[in-house]
DNA sequence: ATTTAGTCTACTAAACTAATAGACAATGCT
DNA sequence: AGCATTGTCTATTAGTTTAGTAGACTAAAT
């Protein structure tokens, strides 16, 4: 399950990815537009800054801004900062590999060898999708119907 | 991620599906093989038991056997007991849907169309794998290759 | 110097996870 | 009938994670 945190960054990056290029966006607006509470929000942009993913401005006229265009920066890559590893195993997961303590065998265990398969297939999905690709594709929904009707 | 409960329940049920149709086996013989505290594994299979997905006999020569041929189960149905939904958002959940509070038209919330597509993978893989699969492919990594390598 | 706006550390209530404990109920055997 | 065996059910708990809140601090602009 994707928590607030992620859902609350997510959130934030498409406000900022809209505005992207017009000057840094305050924090306050952002939590204001999207109802996220402000002083959480504060320590969600923060996290996505220390990445990278964001850049900041402090004093009149600051505020926080994104480091690279909408189209370079994924999804995959927000909600494992925000949230850790994308794999429902860690013993699956590429950025964030760890054994499992009890397993005797890893390359002939059953659960990791399917884990394995959906870790691929969410790590896929949500690296290959970008922040622009997600504003597109509310575009193409708001215009009443879905990407995936046509490419398909 | 998936809870140490699921991956114990999984084990369980691979060690029930090796030894199907050769009568029940007890709860402590389970625990002992794959290394489960006993008292939780209890809780595991009797939640299983409340599913259909196991069935149990009591007293002498009682313990627990599968409800239904191995290659009937499927691991989704499994950790959605265990776990709950697969889906990364209630509001993307199939079979246990719950809108939003804050979303305004969900139609196009952009989160929401990509996690849709990260349960839908999910959801395609996890329901069409059985435990007789999961058994298949431990036996073929046993061989030194895996399934993957013939069947694409 | 003052105002504006982000930064950093600490704290907390509530929920969830991973168990543990123990009384109870059904079944098979003698 | 009685006893051992094995699953059932309810309660409790320590530890962790989640979703915030509070407040002092720091940098920049005017």
């Amino acid at each position: 399950m994707l928590t607030q945190k992620s859902k609350y960054g997510l959130k934030a990056m498409t406000v900022l990815a809209k505005e992207y290029g017009q000057g840094p966006i305050l924090i306050s607006d952002i939590a204001r537009r999207e109802g996220i509470p402000r002083k959480f929000l504060e320590l969600i942009l923060l996290e996505l800054k220390n990445e990278g993913i964001l850049q900041s401005k402090k004093g009149k006229g600051g505020g926080y801004f994104l480091g690279h265009p909408p189209n370079q920066i994924r999804v995959g890559h927000i909600i494992r900062v925000l949230d850790g590893p994308l794999a429902p195993l860690p013993c699956v997961s590429k950025t964030a590999y760890m054994r499992c303590r009890e397993c005797r065998d890893e390359r002939t265990c059953g659960i990791r060898i399917i884990m394995k398969e959906v870790r691929d297939a969410t790590a896929k999905i949500l690296d290959e999708t970008t922040v622009a690709d997600m504003l597109r594709r509310v575009e193409l929904a708001v215009n009443g119907r879905d990407a995936l009707s046509f490419s398909i």
